[in-house]
DNA sequence: CCTTGACATTAACGTTACGTCAGGGTTTAT
DNA sequence: ATAAACCCTGACGTAACGTTAATGTCAAGG
């Protein structure tokens, strides 16, 4: 017969989680004295342990406490529906990664950026690093074209590119009360899309992917937010809309 | 001026997490009326959009409200911090559905054991199963000879080696009050290597590999608690003991 | 026998980020 | 005027214990 201490510390536990595995009924002393002191034997600790693989597998208690003493073929089903939630909890766990990796090579961007005094938002740098990434998740060749074209500008006419693009967006905003559908949305997008002619010049599809990236990486969010907290969604939505148009022609 | 479900539907959240994160501080109404009608301007808006960003990476609030407004630099170490959490996050769900994998083979295993009337523990498809991953843990020549070798054998001559093997363990369980350093437990780790010739030869780092494996895999791991639950672990004790005296030899 | 230290007990609050009533005003539309 | 829809402030519930707090028990030594 152990005593809470003796057993806590062969399984590796506080007795602390023995009261309380004894509170909701999930492993009973063997015994209890007229003292009220618990006392666990030998099955109990074998219990314990079992207890404590599921919960290494990240089980809470109360399934815990149905998986045990269960025919293995409903521990087994409870087994692959655990082994898919921790797939889907490593999927997102992943994605959080790439996109603290993409926050802070944004921010990384950004404080090389008011370093250097650029305007905000775009810097060569930024562009420079975004391209890198870009080419994995766009078309390779395009996006080498579009940097190209973009070190071929003088500085004052990049500055101004970035001020006409600024213009593009704030007109984008303006329009956002008459819907994305709206015939004025949809001219704001035309221009968008010359715009755009300055780096090189997307296809459609093309289009709709960099209204999406506009939603799904950081840094584009970010600066967008800036702007307007809906008009990376707007635009999305604008932009779909637009294409849709384009296609049915 | 949105109200708190204004607000809510805008943001994605319910008016609930509104009221909370002005509880705590983290978002403040931008003003109050004389009805204590919460309400919120375009600025609570985009606020609610940065909260948002983090809470998606699993920031916990107070960290969210330390961070908000600071600076670039201190973001940055939050964020890289924040990265390292998530990939040793990632490291042990990786871990854990490998061995949720290792206990569903396992319990098959087990299933098909008993259908067969096998002796528990050790079935020849077990066996069989175990070498595929074997395979990739240890040295695939040597696991293919233990297997040649073990099929080679006559049933009857199975169940005997079976048999001699667990009164190896029986034999480790009583020696295990002496301690893992003593002779006696030293004789007995002598006793379970020459009985592993039946199956194969380990080395010495291999014999190393082995009584780590009975900690690991959680197929052995389970059948050695059901003889004793600190076996495994005594046995990888004792095996580094007995490995540690014999290349200090 | 008494004290001391190590151990035992129960009770109850703290933690996280809200969900979910409950009870009761306010605004808005009909 | 009245109902629908919305607002408010508590306050409990959640998961799995950690952490006091107040108090009882046991074994050993003086």
């Amino acid at each position: 017969m152990f005593t809470v201490k003796q057993l806590s510390q062969m399984a590796g536990v506080t007795p602390r989680t023995l009261h309380h595995y004894d509170d909701i009924g999930l492993l009973k002393p063997s015994q209890v004295g007229d003292n009220g002191y618990r006392y666990y034997g030998e099955e109990a600790l074998l219990k314990l342990q079992q207890i404590m693989f599921y919960r290494e597998l990240d089980f809470p208690l109360d399934e815990i406490k149905k998986l045990m003493g269960r025919r293995d073929f409903d521990v087994l089903k409870a087994l692959e529906t655990h082994k898919e939630s921790l797939s889907r909890q490593m999927e997102r766990t992943k994605r959080l990664l790439v996109t603290v990796d993409n926050t802070i090579q944004y921010i990384k961007g950004e404080n090389t950026m008011s370093e250097k005094g650029l305007f905000e938002g775009f810097s060569e740098e930024e562009q420079e690093k975004y391209a890198l990434e870009a080419e994995q998740l766009y078309d390779p060749e395009t996006v080498r074209e579009s940097n190209r074209k973009w070190k071929a500008y003088s500085a004052a006419k990049k500055e101004a590119i970035m001020a006409e693009g600024k213009q593009v967006y704030q007109d984008m905003i303006a329009v956002m009360p008459k819907g994305a559908d709206s015939a004025e949305a949809q001219a704001v997008v035309e221009h968008w899309r010359k715009h755009m002619d300055y780096f090189w010049t997307p296809n459609l599809g093309q289009l709709l992917d960099l209204a999406n990236g506009y939603n799904d990486d950081p840094r584009f969010k970010a600066n967008f937010d800036k702007m307007h907290p809906k008009l990376a969604e707007f635009m999305r939505e604008a932009v779909k809309v637009y294409v849709g148009k384009k296609r049915s022609k």
